[in-house]
DNA sequence: ACGCCCTCCTGTTGGC
DNA sequence: TGCCAACAGGAGGGCG
């Protein structure tokens, strides 16, 4: 399997937004060097004559997207799924596919590493939200409106699976393909169900085994799979509570059936034919 | 409107 | 042992 790094999900993106936030809150920046702009978008080449001498106010999350945000608008960093961001001593040597730096006034960098380039850097002036990389995302998790009824009644509607749904990035964030094994598992529901087929019992479960499988997963540090690391460097513990993910011909932590693996949409999934319905 | 497929990229893996 | 195709995946874009 060719995961060597994070996979990036929410937990993973929330984990570095923490680590970083310390060391680059009420920061200036005092240059955005690009080494290689060609990433998921291409870097624009104005974009260190724009960040340059601006302090930086906070950082957020949307979905995946880190937000940083700057006096006169918003650093939107995804990091792909194979991107990282650490906090470095200025002048420390760059190692393969380290694609730009953002040197703070603390002689701190935030360097950028990303094999797969999947990653990107926009730069939103005025409300980030109207932006059209996020103008258009659904709730996150836990907000209030991600509850029992607004799953049944989005899943009622579709003639797509419940995985597909919960990955759909229009219904809820921040759901990718770890997590969506793991939120099924926990609320026993088989992945390849049509998501129209789901009882409001089981909508009700689901959206406590999201908020649930993320939460666990923020507060451990995201899932290490092989590499992962976050800003400090210490690797995330999350994949010592997989249930399912990548445990394919293994016996169910909880009932020793063995764990199935199968393809949706091109996308493997994992489940337990006897805990999950 | 919805669902599906393609694409970007490169390190790792498995088959021959 | 070496080569190479397949695979992994976030998510926007395009098409039917």
């Amino acid at each position: 399997m060719g995961n060597y790094s994070a996979m990036p999900e929410l937990p993973e993106v929330e984990t570095t937004r923490r680590g970083l936030a310390p060391h680059v809150s009420g920061r200036r920046i005092a240059a955005l060097t690009v080494y290689e702009p060609r990433l998921r978008w291409r870097v624009p080449d104005d974009l260190p004559a724009k960040l340059a001498g601006q302090r930086i106010t906070g950082t957020g999350r949307r979905a995946k997207y880190l937000l940083i945000g700057l006096e006169s608008g918003t650093l939107l960093v995804h990091l792909g799924m194979s991107g990282n961001l650490r906090v470095l001593p200025a002048g420390t040597p760059r190692i393969a596919h380290d694609h730009y730096d953002l040197l703070l006034d603390s002689g701190k960098i935030l360097r950028f590493n990303d094999p797969r380039r999947f990653g990107s850097l926009h730069y939103a002036t005025g409300d980030p939200g109207r932006h059209p990389l996020l103008a258009e995302l659904a709730p996150e998790p836990f907000d209030a409106q991600f509850d029992p009824d607004y799953l049944w009644r989005i899943a009622r509607g579709r003639r797509a699976s419940i995985k597909q749904v919960l990955m759909n990035s229009r219904l809820v964030v921040g759901v990718g393909n770890i997590y969506a094994s793991e939120a099924l598992f926990r609320a026993r529901v088989r992945p390849g169900r049509g998501a129209r087929s789901l009882t409001r019992e089981e909508a009700g479960r689901l959206v406590k085994a999201v908020r649930a499988v993320l939460s666990m997963a923020i507060r451990v540090g995201g899932t290490t799979l092989r590499d992962y690391v976050g800003t400090d460097g210490e690797p995330g513990y999350f994949r010592q509570k997989l249930y399912v993910y990548e445990r394919a011909g293994k016996a169910c932590r909880v009932c020793g059936t063995v764990v199935r693996r199968v393809t949706q949409q091109g996308r493997s999934t994992y489940y337990c034919p006897t805990c999950q319905r």
